[in-house]
DNA sequence: ACAAATTGTTAGGTCATCCTTACAATATAT
DNA sequence: ATATATTGTAAGGATGACCTAACAATTTGT
């Protein structure tokens, strides 16, 4: 079996990890709405999901992670969040922009590389001067 | 026809394009090995883009790009470029992580967000006292 | 409790991308 | 010039991810 999620599986968990976060319910019919897909494009992925080991469903019930589930979506989670409040608080970019690449780029960048962006975020955040100067240096050209 | 070119087919005319700028001739089954897949792939994906008038072949001679595709070509080679060297001199990732990074995130990242990306290496090198200052920080920990 | 609405699943299709195998066309080296 | 190697392409197949349509199972509202 592959243990590697495609960027659609990824995106199917990360999705019901969202809702577990929040509380709530979710089933599949809802999970299909929120991610624009078909009923039976989520019956079929949360089949191989479930394969994998990732997910639990009663049928018409609603949709749950495993331990092992919620690691992955976990990752994919953090991932997002790590790339979305770079690209908003140290580059400047507006929320939706930032949103929509951060949820292409969750995909496929590597931990490492995650890892040095969380870090310029943080030393970015206790020097905001440099924050700062780069809003203006920005305005003046 | 599509006027979006996939990553698959994005991958393909960088490669021409970077052949083309390193003048080094290029033929299918060259490209096949480059990007690591068979000739009978490379022969489908020629096809696509030539009638998408991207790229011009004579049978058993140079693969090339036409104007258009070379435009199409640059961008891409252009979001490559300006990935890597943000990741590199702004972030200190190393090259090879670097490069592979760069690869992907070029697939999908917005022109709006590069030119963000562009625009903070810019300014990250005219104040080289962020870099250091990032570097030490990074040590003290 | 029962009709109406929602949900899940199955069957059958499409599309893109890749593969192997086999063969035909061309190029190259001696 | 000819044998060998390389190259291109066609046919047929696999996979993954999506779709619609239809139907069955379950839930919900009154």
């Amino acid at each position: 079996m592959n243990r590697t999620l495609s960027s659609g599986l990824e995106d199917y968990i990360e999705a019901i990890y969202i809702a577990q976060i929040e509380k709530r319910n979710l089933k599949g019919a809802e999970l299909a709405r929120v991610l624009g897909v078909s009923r039976a494009s989520v019956s079929e992925a949360l089949g191989k999901l479930s394969e994998k080991g990732l997910v639990q469903y009663e049928s018409y019930g609603n949709v749950y992670l495993t331990e092992e589930g919620k690691k992955q979506a976990g990752i994919v989670y953090n991932k997002h969040n790590i790339l979305e409040r770079f690209l908003i608080n140290v580059l400047g970019v507006n929320q939706p922009e930032a949103g929509e690449n951060a949820c292409k780029i969750e995909h496929v960048i590597s931990q490492e590389l995650l890892n040095k962006i969380h870090d310029f975020t943080h030393f970015a955040q206790e020097n905001e001067e440099i924050l700062k100067k780069f809003a203006k240096w920005k305005d003046s050209r």
